[in-house]
RNA sequence: GUGGGCGUAGCUCAGUUGGUUAGAGCGCCAGGUUGUGGUCCUGGAGGUCGGGGGUUCGAGACCCCUCGCUCACCCCA
């Protein structure tokens, strides 16, 4: 237990995100929500925690994540609940509660919890950023999943991105490739890696994933499979890996991919970023899950989404120098020298206007508030002192463009600050050559400007 | 859960084989300029040396415990 007499900080870990670096958490939601909203898909909020049957049932027994690194708790009632260690689970649940129409496409942003020793790009408290569509088995969806996953990683601005596709075949083919496994990997238990020896007999499938040599060579001629799917699983991803190739999204067939939930059937895909370390390098993934809404007590429904890490994403972003983004700079910053009231008024003014404005407070010096006015990145410094006050008028400054102070008159400082602004802008583009966007892609747009 | 590295101002760090009032740069505040930011100059504030115990005449330095951070394994986003 932490010292009761220090001062208490953020959980093991878990990390505060504070402004400017939540600037670009904002900045990467609102991508996601426009790009996926475009598509169809809309936005779904479901409880942080689940009774912890969803997540056991749903996910898997066997997988590590429900099995060991879950958070659970009886909450006051007795009732065993369970914080979300992953973003499907939840939704499907909400889907088979409410029953909407199908197609069902749903999005989501939400934080997951596992309880796992936090390193590099992981930590009990992750984000990601994810979509879900349910009702319809055609592996046109599937193509549209992977290639809207695929369309927003890369236009963030990632280039080293690998897509891995493989599928996990269905209850028609994959009971019978198991047991083809499990026979060949018991002739070869001896060259196994100690850890999946021992558990090749409960999850066979990890033992293709292993990235140990010994694992590795000894199941280098295993079964596979893509060698085993039924004729069904078979038109099914050869129609994925025709569509993604017309709409030109780059993959690899993967056949030893696995992945951690046991509610994967036919198609799953994971992307990697390779400038990131191999540990950690995978940003986000998903598949089709066929049994999962049964599983849930629904009526057979079929369902694919994936899930992208936040903070894996913007590691990677970080590694190539992308989605670099700058925070919006304030209109006006108002600087009052005589007392505070007219700063007060006027920023409540500017805002009312739609505009964005700040001032300083514990009546400070000039200098300390030009200085705050600076520091702010504000546009300009509207500026009422004694002289001002006399006059009627308030000084019109600016702090990023070339240009004399103006006066204008008090009533009319709104009108004055959009003017200035747009003109200190428009001269900025001019030089740069580019529409005020100090972020590195450049498109983002303008929209506050066009009022 | 297992193993390695590391904890000194808000941040990045220095601190000689244990020796007196623990330093720097950046940042912050103020003054130079009683009406003008971004440069410059001067000054100032800010530290339970992660916490607890021990060794010693003396510990930021050494030992033990503990908390935290970090990296790897496992697994995953």
């Amino acid at each position: 237990m932490a010292d009761e007499t220090q001062p208490a900080r953020a959980p093991t870990g878990t990390r505060d995100v504070l402004f400017p670096e939540s600037a670009r958490w904002e900045a990467l939601v609102a991508r996601f929500a426009a790009q996926v909203e475009a598509a169809g898909y809309g936005l779904a909020h479901t409880p942080i925690f689940e009774e912890t049957r969803v997540f056991r049932r749903g996910i898997g027994e066997g997988s590590d994540v429900v099995g060991k690194e879950m958070y659970e708790f009886e909450d006051r009632g007795g009732r065993s609940l369970a914080l979300r260690p992953e973003g499907t689970a939840p939704v499907v649940r909400a889907f088979v509660q409410h029953r909407p129409p199908v197609p069902w496409k749903a999005w989501y942003v939400t934080p997951a919890f596992r309880s796992e020793r936090p390193q590099a790009g992981r930590y009990r408290q992750h984000h990601q950023l994810g979509i879900e569509a349910l009702g319809t088995g055609d592996a046109d969806l599937d193509v549209e999943v992977v290639a809207l996953a695929h369309d927003f990683l890369t236009g963030v601005g990632l280039a080293h991105l690998e897509l891995k596709l493989h599928s996990m075949g269905d209850p028609t083919c994959r009971p019978a490739y198991l047991d083809a496994l499990r026979d060949y990997l018991r002739t070869r238990r001896g060259e196994l890696c100690a850890e999946h020896a021992e558990r090749m007999e409960a999850n066979p499938l990890r033992v293709l994933d292993c990235k140990r040599a010994e694992c590795r060579a000894a199941t280098a001629t295993a079964p596979r499979m893509l060698d085993h799917l039924c004729e069904a699983c078979r038109d099914h991803f050869d129609r994925v890996r025709d569509g993604l190739s017309a709409l030109e999204v780059p993959f690899v067939v993967d056949d030893r991919l696995v992945r951690g939930f046991d509610y994967y059937t036919r198609t799953t895909f994971e992307f990697t970023a390779s400038s990131l370390d191999a540990a950690q390098n995978g940003v986000g993934g998903g598949g089709r899950y066929d049994g999962l809404v049964e599983v849930m007590g629904g009526q057979p429904t079929p369902g694919i989404g994936f899930g992208i890490g936040i903070e894996r994403l913007l590691l990677a972003c970080d590694a190539e120098d992308a989605f670099d983004v700058a925070p919006p700079a304030h209109d006006a910053f108002v600087v009052d020298v005589v007392g505070g009231h007219v700063a007060r008024d006027l920023t409540t003014r500017l805002r009312r206007a739609g505009l964005r404005a700040d001032r300083a407070f514990d009546q400070r010096s000039m200098k300390a508030q030009l200085k705050a006015a600076d520091r702010s990145g504000a546009w300009l410094a509207v500026i009422v002192g004694p002289d001002e006050l006399t006059t009627g008028e308030a000084t019109l400054r600016q702090l990023r463009a070339r240009g004399d102070q103006v006066a204008v008159a008090l009533g009319d400082v709104e009108l004055a600050v959009r003017r200035a602004v747009d003109a200190a802008r428009g001269s900025e583009a001019g030089r740069d050559g580019k529409a005020g966007a100090r972020g590195a892609d450049g498109d983002e747009d303008d929209e506050e400007e066009t009022r």
